[in-house]
DNA sequence: TGTTTATCATTCATCTATGAACGAGACGGT
DNA sequence: ACCGTCTCGTTCATAGATGAATGATAAACA
């Protein structure tokens, strides 16, 4: 059974992957663009690594690797010499708007073959399994 | 919704892999393991990959650190000098034993929290998003 | 005030995974 | 028998993730 839901997610992420990167844009990569643009506003990079659910090893690498594509800028932040702000630059936004429309057409492709309260249910079952 | 079922399996992935690294094993490590229980006679790598969901080149790093470990080893295939074939060790076998009851418990744990009807409901939509 | 403690991001070593390029070997058709 | 083609495993470059160690800075406190 655990293996069964591992290779079901796999396939999940496989897909959203190859379709992301059509426009040169991972899942993390576009996981990362996605909290930025909630907050709306330059993020620490610690907080921005709990919120994606990573260690901030990790988001060093990423942001630099998203700088590198010029989709994010390292900013200082004034009020703390120790932190360093993530922010999007105009093509990160426009790269982040085609990445969700590619995530809304998949997630609809895959529910298609959910019925409604199949949708529903699921929903609650994945809620439940999640935070142990 | 995406993103939720991401997060509650890599939860579960990672509960799984902090109790398998109790006994020295990864997961990709154990679902190596597994197979090769399962075929209970030497794999050709590449089929290896194939029932684990990977590409050759991942699965001849994978049996160079399981054989570095000692619980695999590399024969040669008498009938097609191109073929590598992996086997366990008699250490392999032990291993994998330990880490079956480890991945026993945690789905014990994990599928506690839901009643019966919940349990088939999961697997019935897991099956369904599988193999798109 | 000065010192300890905690927090921030980074670097490094390691593991897992992919895809491209490669060399060795099998195999089919001529 | 020979040639092209396909399949095998490996290597390399790269991406992504972790955890441990480090240096800079803030905060707490004696």
């Amino acid at each position: 059974m655990t293996f069964l839901m591992l290779g079901a997610v796999h396939e999940m992420e496989a897909n959203l992957e190859a379709a992301l990167s059509r426009i040169g844009l991972s899942l993390s990569k576009f996981r990362t663009l996605s909290h930025l643009a909630e907050a709306k506003e330059p993020v620490p990079l610690g907080a921005l690594a709990d919120r994606c659910s990573c260690v901030r090893s990790n988001m060093t690498q990423l942001v630099d690797r998203l700088e590198a594509d010029r989709l994010v800028e390292r900013v200082s932040d004034p009020g703390d010499r120790r932190s360093v702000l993530a922010t999007l630059t105009p093509e990160g936004w426009e790269r982040h708007a085609e990445g969700a429309r590619i995530l809304a057409e998949m997630e609809g492709q895959l529910f298609a073959r959910l019925e409604e309260p199949d949708r529903a249910a699921l929903t609650r079952l994945v809620q439940l399994l999640k935070s142990s």
